[in-house]
DNA sequence: TGATTTTGATACGACATCGTACTATATAGT
DNA sequence: ACTATATAGTACGATGTCGTATCAAAATCA
């Protein structure tokens, strides 16, 4: 093994890929079947950020291929959950607009996952959960800037 | 949105769900072509804990379902980097274990992922993330037990 | 011991992610 | 204006994940 220093690193990335994985786990059984969290989170962006947005900037937000997003929104559109509209200002692109089907899917959604947070926030105090944020804050700014950093993909 | 507690709550899992993307994208990138972090992992546990373990132990050790685990078996079988042996204990059951190109394989990717993390750890003191692993792994251990605590599928 | 249930593994199919290639439109350079 | 380049989106194929069904081998038990 590497020196400490390092190994005190993949524990991090180790705990964090665990705590990923039981919490996609928990999300998606709380979510309509056959929806996945990508397509949620896509919705909640919509909202809590602004709709009428282009994929090409979705893929961004969220840091995945273009090809990726393309996929994701033409479930959510076949569900009914955005419409797909031919962008005024430029012919290649389209903008996204989440649809009120749309809405209630996320609201029922974000209903529904905050029941199943609740047993679990009763277990650990509000407080302890706060003191992480900055810290992962900075980490995922740090991995973000670092990734334009390298010699990368396009996305 | 609901109330504050949840509202931190899912800010948490938004943090770590970014970090868990960020960080396994890197890693990949530098895992050889066509290999992805979970038939790593499992290389890795297969040294760091033990080999010889059957692939039901090792689909619960990562809780990924078994037929998960057989896929990712079979890639790392058909490189040669494990092999699958059939259990003297138990006709139903095999052994999985580890080849000496296996090994190599682990080592050189270790070797690799840690110069990843270098440049990452000068930058965030080694204290500012061994101070978050505490909570982590309590966090992970509490939606580990919780998820036993529901109505859940077998893995 | 024979029947039933449980367990370990896999075949198969559905879907998600993503890389490559391609088309259409926009922009830049001359 | 004309050409070359860049950008937005999608079709297609490869692979990973995972649920259901299936099979073989225990384990249970009557």
């Amino acid at each position: 093994m590497p020196d400490p220093t390092t190994e005190i690193w993949f524990r991090l990335f180790n705990e964090v890929g665990i705590i990923e994985q039981l919490a996609r786990n928990r999300f998606e059984a709380r979510l309509p079947a056959g929806f996945v969290l990508a397509q949620f989170t896509v919705l909640n962006h919509l909202i809590r950020v602004r709709d009428g947005q282009t994929p090409l900037a979705l893929a961004r937000a969220f840091q995945v291929p273009k090809t990726s997003m393309t996929h994701s929104l033409a479930v959510l559109e076949r569900a009914g959950l955005v419409r797909l509209e031919a962008n005024p200002g430029d012919g290649r692109s389209k903008q996204v607009w989440i649809t009120d089907e749309g809405r209630a899917f996320r609201d029922k959604a974000i209903a529904s996952l905050s029941e199943d947070i609740a047993p679990i926030a009763r277990a650990i105090p509000q407080a302890e959960i706060a003191a992480l944020l900055p810290a992962l804050e900075r980490l995922r700014k740090l991995l973000d800037a670092a990734r334009d950093a390298e010699p990368h993909k396009p996305r």
